[in-house]
DNA sequence: TCGGTCACGTA
DNA sequence: CGTACGTGACCGAG
């Protein structure tokens, strides 16, 4: 065994079912991909091949290991932990969601598709359009249905065609017909990867920070940070949020009545909660899910709205009963279609609710959920339960937007607020005000909002932080001009190519700000993960038992055993300033996290 | 069956 | 007329 196997020696990625020196077909793989040049630590292409197993490629060499049964192919994985490799795949959806599966929680990776989007603003990260991203190439078609006759011109039988793209016969599977195709396609991906890191290399650092992790530039740390926010992603999905079904079968009880029996019963308990309302007006017929209907039904009331929104018929519920009577309608009516029986039913398994999650979407990048995992109304939240003999950790991000803007642009003065708990109190000093005023100056800056009452502090603002506001001016003016632009991460904001409306200038001036607030974020989860599962803290002691839950924009939710709050709450903090000492490096800027223990989600704060 | 609009939940 | 997202109901065009 190599001097290498035995310092690098990692099997804590592994599943405890799993003993990554048991003997077997894989035993020794580590040793011999060592003696057949590859590195320990760098990055190995993974493709898995369902039923006939993993195939591996790094520079100078490649591998194919059969591997018939998940349980197979954890193995043969697990056998590779001393290698401590940067598993590289065209996305973890299509990879790493199998090794989940099977129990694996993979250290470090780097995420093809993940990268691409980041490099060049896609909003696709299938193979096809990163390939063609990455060698410039025109934009690629989506690869669905069947193939047919067109999708074949051009095509050889190689996995790239004549005219550079890839080809779609693979794309639609062919990678996958045995391990020999399966090396080729985990050698193209780690041909991506070597393209994509040699860009990223090339980036200048936006300001002249030191002290990152091995001298590694921003634009590199982030596309590891992305990278892992994007098995994160995968893991979000398998592992699930803990909610008690019975705690919420509860409140909805409360909220909205039973549970409906049939399509029939359905109906009837709705015309009754329909009948609540109408009651209160003398017209018969109006359908309360029409909002023209509603307005005119309100208009012959004597109550005159350009719409219904809630916030406009708000004034009104003090002296109308009728109208107290619709906003209360809303408020069940909103649980009852989109958090009610249905979804319950739909996404709740396990005493887990499960949902899809991407961990770039939009144009700023941030991580988004579906199945209502981001939006799920505050009331509901006491019926996300941490199990027996835990507890959540949730850790808040603080005034993350402003301090990032602070960071980013190298304002001093802005940088200099931001090294208090409260950065708006200083700021109010600053110009002037009072801390009400300073925030909706601040937030009115980041947003684009150009009149209303900050006006006057919005003027203070461009002579006390003059580089933040230049900042935000330059963003909004590419946004203009249809020019591209780049978060401080390094994440593209493709440009309309033309000069866009003042929409599109609002949206960039936002985005260089939510989108590398979102960067941040995605490192300090990625931190923290480290710190909760992977295996590259010793002694085995520091780490911390408890997996992330839940990614909520400047949120973290951490299900950990009840004994290991204090240390999952340390880490929290731990984590945020090992991953902003090389982020905001030099720029001055304090970051930080609230933290809060509690049995519910709701408790938590 | 589709996209657009309204409405509303989260950050 | 401050940003982003996901979801659902309804409408009208296809």
């Amino acid at each position: 065994m190599g001097a290498g196997l035995k310092e690098g020696r990692r099997d804590n990625d592994a599943v405890p079912t799993v003993d990554p020196l048991a003997a077997g077909p894989a035993a020794g793989l580590a040793d011999e991909l060592v003696a057949e040049g590859c590195i320990r630590g760098a990055a190995l292409g993974l493709v898995v091949a369902p039923g006939l197993g993993v195939a591996l490629a790094w520079p100078v060499g490649r591998r194919g290991v059969a591997a018939k049964s998940p349980a197979d192919v954890a193995a043969v994985l697990s056998s590779l932990a001393p290698l401590d490799p940067r598993w590289t795949w065209w996305t973890a959806q299509g990879t790493a969601a199998s090794l989940v599966a099977a129990g694996l929680r993979p250290r470090a990776c780097w995420d093809v598709g993940a990268v691409g989007r980041l490099l060049h603003g896609l909003r696709r990260d299938d193979p096809a359009a990163v390939w063609a991203a990455e060698r410039e190439l025109p934009e690629a078609p989506v690869t669905r249905g069947q193939l047919d006759l067109l999708d074949l011109e051009g095509e050889d039988g190689e996995p790239v065609r004549s005219d550079g793209q890839l080809s779609r016969d693979w794309l639609r599977g062919r990678w996958a017909q045995d391990l020999e195709s399966a090396q080729t396609w985990a050698a193209l991906a780690l041909e991506v990867q070597a393209s994509q890191q040699a860009r990223l290399t090339a980036a200048a650092d936006p300001r002249a920070h030191t002290g990152r992790p091995g001298g590694t530039n921003l634009a590199t740390l982030t596309a590891y940070a992305e990278s892992a926010a994007a098995l994160l992603a995968v893991e979000l999905e398998h592992d699930g949020l803990p909610l008690d079904r019975g705690v919420l079968e509860a409140m909805l009880r409360e909220l909205v009545g039973e549970r409906p029996s049939d399509p029939a019963h359905e109906a009837r308990l709705r015309a009754q909660r329909d009948e609540l309302v109408l009651r209160h007006f003398p017209e018969s017929g109006v359908d309360l899910r029409n909002p023209l209907q509603v307005r005119a039904m309100l208009s012959r009331s004597g109550i005159d709205v350009p719409d219904t929104r809630s916030w406009r018929l708000e004034p009104y519920a003090a002296s109308s009963p009728a109208v107290a009577a619709l906003l209360a309608w809303r408020k069940a009516e909103r649980v009852s279609t989109t958090y009610g029986y249905a979804w319950l039913e739909r996404s709740v398994q396990g005493g887990r609710l499960r949902g899809a999650w991407s961990a770039a979407d939009g144009g700023a990048g941030r991580m988004t959920a579906q199945a209502g995992l981001h939006n799920m109304p505050t009331e509901l939240r006491p019926a996300v339960c941490a199990e027996d003999g835990m507890v959540f950790v949730r850790g808040d991000l603080g005034q993350v937007e402003p301090r990032v803007l602070a960071a980013v642009s190298g304002d001093e003065g802005l940088a200099g607020a931001a090294t208090e708990d409260d950065m708006y109190a200083p700021v109010a000093r600053r110009l002037g005000c009072d801390r009400p005023t300073a925030k909706v100056a601040v937030l009115a800056a980041m947003y684009g909002q150009t009149s209303g009452p900050a006006g006057e502090a919005l003027k203070q603002m461009d002579l006390t932080y003059p580089k933040a506001m230049a900042y935000l001016r330059d963003a909004e003016a590419a946004g203009l001009a249809g020019a591209d632009k780049r978060t401080y991460g390094g994440r593209l904001l493709p440009g309309l190519g033309e000069p866009g409306s003042g929409g599109h200038g609002r949206y960039v001036r936002n985005a260089v700000v939510q989108g590398a607030a979102a960067e941040l974020f995605k490192a300090w989860a990625a931190t923290v993960r480290s710190g909760l599962a992977a295996a590259d803290v010793e002694p085995e002691a520091e780490r911390v038992a408890g997996q992330i839950v839940l990614c909520l924009h400047d949120e973290l939710l951490l299900h950990v055993p009840a004994a290991s709050a204090d240390a999952a709450a340390a880490l929290l903090a731990s984590a945020l300033d090992a991953t902003t000492a090389w982020w905001a490096a030099g720029s001055g800027v304090r970051f930080v996290v609230q933290v809060a223990v509690g049995p519910t989600w709701a408790a938590a704060h």
